[in-house]
DNA sequence: GGCACAGCATTTTAGACAGCATGTC
DNA sequence: CTAAAATGCTGTGCC
């Protein structure tokens, strides 16, 4: 089928025709056919790579040639910036939001696309963001994911609801193949288009003993280092001009293996010099200057450890060809689109908590498979496994490359899931009564599995039991109604439990305590703690000891509950050396992390300091300035003596510091030092910069205390240049 | 006594959404 | 509980 053909803006057909795309690829072609463009709901089951994006586009310019809008929902943030990218400059007016980004709301709503995650829709539903309503078309990219136990339950109630408000939405799924495809496209009246079909012929094998076995037949792999298998593949590969993704279990794992292939490979160019040095600028620890020399060989790790900027320059490197092979944990395979000659999964054991090693499910594997091969640019792309001894050949063909994809089902009976989808309905105004609630859980997937529905009216139940326990929901006759605490809490978009361990302790708490507080976060649901080693509990133990009129929670008497607890004593430690100043090098080394960690720790935790300040706002009044100044620490990495002076444009953390030891410890202070000393102190340019800000700032009168001061505690002038 | 190191025992182990209001070195 | 690599520990041999 032409693309000249299609009922789509003309705009639209001369882009793609200019950038060489003139022809459907078959499953595209079927979308077409089973009415895409006629407003068709529809569930495309088709392999990664294999043209999703187009069709989702397709509908979506059409929707808004007539005048509609379209959301288009991903599961990460790194996918809704690449998909916004993807989108803009097409002649249309694209809009993210994220956790991250968000051009305010009422502007984001003037966008005829809006990509947005999974969580941000749903927080937006709770908002009531009055755009929502005129949504004509909902994409729904990787729909699969409603089977993921964590945050599968979110995707299913957000599009759940989108339905109920705007019964008339066309539905476009996205996902990838699964084994029920049926059953979630009976879900949501859906069309069902699948196929195998790929763009780049993918070629799956199992390597043993020097040779890949493929179903029609072999390749043999020169055997350049002799202990090592997994680096003779990827050598094979970059020999042969490809480039190279070898996913493995762990870290530790994706370090070594790169080390090694870049002693092996050890390509010496001026390019990758650059990007080393690139790295090697923004180096704070360890881990990133490991990461500058395998990088200056042409071979990388990556994950989550590491910090946002280098895996950006890891993935450019990568995408430029620069970079001939990266070992990657998980990260690479769910997020980013990084294409390669060949992956090859070494390790597909992974461990898992309480479970011992588990071997990855066969979505999984489909998902690094199909990075294999560039469409365009490879003649072809490999994936392959590698077998440990000759039975495991058959074995691993039968368990991945043979094996039908899993079926995807519905998680959201799971009680855990529930507290803050049954409060988000009641507080967002999808049911007023018990009858309200389940008739909506008649339009969840997992009712639509499972017709009884009786596990999901069971755990719906004791939610509602706790909501109303805690005074989030009340309960009058056959009404139910949020509180306001319940009302605040289903907008902060924390956990029910969450919220209530906050309230009981900030009530109970005769004093306020950062480490209290920050320890009191750690034990939420909300929170991602630390893993504990078996050295680090003597430790934990004597901060116990030292510091018990700090702590707020006390060490529970089941021992079952003692690794939670230490586990979120190490994280609240963590946080509290940052918030504490201490570099990232030292802190990554104390607590055997990487940057990344530190980063996305501060992220969480931030968000929680956030919804504690909220509740202490209206429910611990006392506390409310110190937990706010205290967000205001978290948020830069400092103790509570800069904050006068973050609060100035161009001042972070460092420069801050820099301030304070030479005894400007206020904006009043460096005003009184005049501008040629703090010149000394910061420069030129930003000396210039803060000095026409508190020039500004006094004209404009903003010097005089605001009315929050009242609140103050005693805590110097904060609030004067707010 | 001190030390290098083989060889055995123990330890450790992936990822990432949300609020808010805009800018670090 | 399952695996496998990294790390820790012990004991030996050597000077």
């Amino acid at each position: 089928m032409l693309i000249a053909e299609l009922a789509v803006p003309e705009a639209l057909k001369e882009r793609y025709q200019r950038s060489g795309i003139t022809e459907l690829y078959p499953p595209q072609a079927e979308c077409i056919r089973k009415g895409l463009l006629s407003s068709a709901n529809q569930l495309v089951a088709i392999p990664t790579a294999s043209g999703k994006t187009l069709v989702a586009e397709l509908a979506m310019h059409r929707h808004i040639a007539q005048g509609g809008k379209c959301l288009y929902i991903v599961p990460l943030k790194a996918l809704a910036s690449e998909k916004y990218a993807e989108f803009s400059n097409k002649g249309v007016r694209v809009g993210i939001s994220t956790g991250d980004f968000d051009r305010k709301d009422d502007r984001l709503g003037r966008n005829d696309i809006i990509v947005a995650t999974s969580e941000k829709v749903d927080s937006l539903l709770r908002n009531r963001t009055g755009w929502i309503a005129e949504i004509t078309l909902l994409v729904v990219d990787e729909v699969h994911l409603v089977d993921s136990p964590g945050r599968g339950p979110t995707l299913e109630m957000v599009i759940a609801k989108l339905r109920y408000r705007n019964p008339s939405m066309q539905v476009v799924a996205l996902s990838a193949t699964i084994g029920n495809p049926r059953m979630l496209a009976g879900w949501l009246d859906a069309e069902l288009i699948t196929s195998s079909w790929r763009p780049v012929d993918l070629r799956q094998g199992v390597y043993y003993d020097g040779t890949i076995y493929f179903h029609d037949g072999k390749r043999t792999v020169p055997v350049v280092s002799k202990n090592f298998d997994d680096l003779n593949l990827c050598l094979d590969t970059i020999a042969e001009g490809g480039q190279c993704l070898v996913f493995v279990s762990s870290r530790k794992n994706a370090e070594a293996f790169a080390k090694r292939a870049a002693s092996a490979v050890k390509r010496e160019d001026s390019d990758l010099a650059t990007l080393a040095e690139k790295i090697s600028a923004i180096a704070e620890t360890e881990l990133d200057r490991t990461l500058a020399a395998c990088v200056a060989k042409g071979a990388a790790f990556h994950h989550a450890g590491l910090r946002r900027e280098a895996r950006t320059i890891v993935e450019e490197g990568f995408r430029k060809g620069l970079i001939g092979c990266i070992s990657s944990t998980p990260t690479l395979a769910a997020g980013l689109n990084l294409p390669a000659r060949r992956v090859i999964i070494r390790d597909y054991l992974r461990f898992s908590a309480g479970e011992g090693m588990q071997p990855i499910p066969v979505a999984e594997y489909h998902q690094m498979a199909g990075r294999a091969g560039r469409p365009h640019l490879d003649p072809y792309g490999e994936a392959v496994l590698i077998a440990k001894d000759r039975d495991q050949v058959e074995e691993l063909f039968a368990q991945y490359i043979d094996a039908p994809a899993e079926d995807a089902h519905s998680k959201a009976a799971e009680p855990s899931a529930l507290y803050t989808h049954v409060l988000s309905l009641i507080a967002s105004g999808f049911a007023a009564t018990r009858g309200d609630l389940s008739a909506f859980m008649d339009r969840t997937y997992y009712v639509h599995e499972h017709p009884q529905g009786r596990l999901i009216l069971r755990a719906v139940d004791s939610a509602l039991a706790f909501l109303v326990r805690s005074e989030m929901v009340a309960e009058v006759g056959e009404h139910l109604m949020a509180t306001e605490s319940g009302s605040i809490v289903s907008r902060l978009y924390i956990d029910p439990r969450s919220a209530e361990m906050i309230l009981t302790e900030l009530r109970a708490k005769e004093c306020y305590s950062d480490l209290g507080l920050l320890q009191l976060l750690c034990c939420t649901p909300d929170m991602p703690t630390l893993y504990v080693r078996n050295a680090d509990i003597a430790l934990l133990d004597r901060i116990l000891q030292d510091r018990v009129d700090d702590l707020w929670i006390d060490l529970p008497e089941d021992e079952d509950d003692a690794e939670d607890y230490y586990r979120s004593l190490k994280t609240a430690l963590l946080l509290s050396d940052w918030t504490d100043e201490l570099t990232d090098a030292k802190i990554c080394e104390r607590y055997n992390v990487g940057p990344g960690d530190i980063y996305g720790m501060v992220e969480s935790v931030n968000w929680l300091l956030h919804a504690g300040s909220e509740l202490a706002r209206l429910f611990r009044p006392v506390f409310h300035q110190q937990i706010r100044e205290y967000e205001i620490c978290m948020k830069n990495g400092i103790r509570r003596e800069l904050l006068p002076l973050v609060r100035l444009r161009g001042i972070g953390r460092v420069r801050a510091r820099r301030l304070f030891n030479h005894g400007i410890t206020s904006p009043d202070a460096i005003l009184a030092a005049g501008i040629a000393e703090i010149t000394k102190i910061l420069g030129r340019g930003v000396a210039e910069q803060v000095f026409l800000e508190l020039g500004r700032k006094s004209r404009h009168g903003d010097d005089l205390p605001s009315q929050d001061s009242e609140r103050n505690n005693g805590q110097s002038t904060l609030q004067r240049f707010g």
